[in-house]
DNA sequence: AGCCAGGGTCTGC
DNA sequence: GCAGACCATGGC
């Protein structure tokens, strides 16, 4: 990969395992949207936020990614950490790839890279995600950033500090029309903010420790401290199990995930994750299977 | 209209 | 420990 600043931007040549929408749309990330291109060489563009940046960033015809706007000194302290690119996702797949199942999931999406997202805007975010669909996460998530965040550019603001949300009630957080995670939200900035649960150190501690550390928050079970490890803090051997992943399991690995996938166990969810969700790995795509319908009772009448 | 959405809590065995 | 009801809301 190379990289280089230019007066347009940071451009990046030489990077061949790193699509925008693989990446950006693959559930990781709420605060990135698909963005009209601005010029018939711009083949895809997605602007969004992260750390406090606004970004606008494109791929042109002959593959090379454009950051507009940033600075070689935001490129480094930002941008460069976020798309994780000092990692080399060739060996990765590579590696997944001595199983046959991971190697069409990597083959499917073969420019997903697990973002390096800040460590509470993912934990926020997958507080808001449970018993939620993506587009109402962005939703939700928008509307806190308009109501608590800073101005950017383009329409978006920053995500909220925790310093930001100190002292929010429930109420204050009527607007967002988030529902009964709410007072999840609540729970998680008071604990932060009066040092109860302290989010630093969680890319050090030992895995289970860091899990039981966010699991002190109300609303925060096994699944959201595991996408928050993942997503904001790079703990890569977290494999976050939700429906989908749970009939992955299931139905592809009953005997439990290959040797090959241990040591990137949250990467190789990453594939298989997108793969299941909108590719054809499972039997019944589009579908996943329920244990057993929920019934509910009538109203008399 | 009814079902579902990258779950978690609370209650009752 | 484990199953089931319930939680708020909006998209489809």
């Amino acid at each position: 990969m190379i990289a280089q600043e230019t007066p347009n931007g940071i451009l990046l040549k030489e990077l061949p395992d790193f699509s925008l929408p693989d990446t950006l749309d693959c559930g990781q990330c709420f605060t990135f949207y698909p963005a009209e291109r601005s010029s018939p060489e711009e083949t895809q563009a997605y602007e969004g936020t992260a750390f406090g940046r606004y970004l606008r960033i494109s791929r042109n015809t002959q593959g090379d990614i454009t950051l507009h706007h940033v600075s070689w000194e935001e490129y480094e302290a930002v941008w460069r950490g976020y798309f994780d690119l000092d990692t080399d996702y060739h060996k990765i797949k590579e590696a997944l790839s001595q199983d046959e199942t991971l190697r069409k999931a990597t083959a499917y999406a073969p420019g997903i890279r697990v973002l390096r997202q800040d460590g509470w805007e993912a934990l926020c975010s997958f507080i808001i995600s449970q018993n939620n669909n993506v587009k109402r996460i962005q939703g939700i998530l928008s509307l806190l950033c308009r109501e608590f965040g800073r101005p950017l550019q383009q329409g978006f603001y920053s995500f909220p500090t925790i310093s930001e949300l100190k002292g929010v009630a429930v109420e204050d957080l009527a607007p967002l029309r988030s529902g009964f995670r709410a007072k999840y939200l609540v729970d998680a900035v008071q604990k932060i903010a009066g040092g109860e649960v302290c989010l630093e150190g969680l890319s050090a501690l030992p895995i289970d420790e860091a899990r039981a550390e966010l699991m002190k928050i109300h609303g925060v079970g096994p699944k959201v401290a595991d996408c928050a490890l993942l997503y904001g803090f790079h703990r890569i051997e977290c494999c976050p199990m939700d429906v989908w992943m749970k009939r992955v399991l299931s139905e592809l690995y009953p005997g439990g995930f290959p040797d090959c996938a241990l040591p990137y166990l949250g990467i190789a969810q990453q594939y298989l994750f997108h793969y299941a969700r909108t590719g054809d790995i499972l039997p019944q795509p589009g579908k996943p299977a329920k244990p057993s319908g929920k019934k509910k009772a009538l109203p008399v009448g």
